[in-house]
DNA sequence: TCCGAAATATGATTTTTATCATATTATTTT
DNA sequence: AAAATAATATGATAAAAATCATATTTCGGA
C-alpha cells in the first residue's frame, strides 16, 4: 500500500510526535532501532522530511530532530505525500489517466468510495493527534 | 496502490472478461494496444496468470487466450493476489509483524475498518461482474 | 578559538521491478 | 509430414527503490 520509504517515514515521525518537542530532540541513533529502520536509510529520510518541513532539526552537539506543535499539526497524510507523492494513493487504481465519474475505470464506482473515506481519514488526522494512542500505550510501530 | 504489473494483469484479465470465451481468443497482439500495456511485458503477465489458472490459453495457429466461466468467476482480488502477492494491500500499513487489535500499530484502528470494505469489495466481486460494465460502455479500461 | 557532535549533501552499491528479446514447444492447416 | 502460428520458458537489460558509505557544514562546549 505505502512503500517502505512511506512506512519507515510514518514510524519516524510518529515516534518523534510522541517523543520529542522543542527541548528534547533525538538523533538519528535514538531512533533507528525503536523504529526499525536501517539507521543510514533512515537519515536520508529524516533529511528529505526536515527539508520537507514535516519535522525540525538542529545541527551539532545537543541537536538532532524533534517536533514542534506546527510539525504535529500537519496531516499524517501530508508524511505520505512528501515521500510516496499523491499518486501512489490517489491515481486511478488501474492506471487509467482521467480518475472520474465521467471517465471510469471498472473498478472506480466500487473501490472509489472506500478508498475516499480511507484517505479522507489520514488527510483529517493529525500526526499529533495519532501519536497520542502510542503515549498512551495503546498502540506500536514495532513488533 | 497496486503495482504496475498489478495494474496490468486487472486490465488485460477485464478485457479478456469482455471480449473472449472458449470460442473467442485473442492473442497479445489483439491485447497490447487497448490495455496500453508494454508487448512484451504483457505476454509474459499472461503467462503467469494463466499458469495460475486466472485466464485459459491455447496454443498453435487459432490460439490464444480466452476466460471461461469459471475463470469469470474468480475474484477481483484474486487477480492482485497472484501478481502482487497478500501482503501489499493486506499487511500493517507501516509494516509492523503482528498486526491485529492485540498489537495494533497507530493507524491500525483508523485505517483498519475502510481498508476492510475496500478489500472486502474486491474479494467478493467476480471478474466476470466487473466486466460487464466494460460491456455496456459504461467503464473504459485505457485513457 | 578549537574540537567534537550532529545534521546535511552527495554519491555508490544492491535489490527489486519493469521491460525487452529469443529460443522452444504445441497445435492447426496445407 | 511440413509449415506456419501462437503460447511457453528462459534469460538479458534497464529503471527504480532501497540500502550503504562518506565528506561537508553547522553549532555548542571546553
Ligand atoms: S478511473 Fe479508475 S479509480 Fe477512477
Ligand atoms: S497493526 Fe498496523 S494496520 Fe494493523
Amino acid at each position: 500500500m505505502l512503500s517502505n520509504s512511506g512506512k519507515y517515514a510514518l514510524k519516524a515521525v510518529l515516534y518523534l510526535a510522541d517523543k520529542t518537542d522543542s527541548s528534547n530532540k533525538l538523533m538519528v541513533k535514538d531512533l533507528y532501532q525503536p523504529t526499525q529502520v536501517p539507521k543510514a536509510y533512515l537519515a536520508k529520510l529524516l533529511q528529505n522530511l526536515s527539508k520537507h518541513n514535516i519535522i525540525s532539526s538542529t545541527k551539532g552537539p545537543k541537536g538532532g530532530y524533534y517536533l514542534t506543535k506546527e510539525n504535529k499539526e500537519n496531516s499524517v497524510y501530508r508524511v505520505i505525500e512528501v515521500i510516496d507523492g499523491n499518486q501512489r494513493m490517489e491515481a486511478c487504481v488501474l492506471g487509467i489517466e482521467e480518475c472520474n465519474a465521467q471517465h471510469p475505470c471498472p473498478l472506480h464506482e466500487y473501490v472509489g468510495p472506500s478508498r475516499a473515506v480511507l484517505l479522507g481519514t489520514l488527510k483529517k488526522m493529525t500526526i499529533g493527534e495519532l501519536s497520542l494512542d502510542l503515549k498512551k500505550g495503546a498502540s506500536f510501530i514495532s513488533s
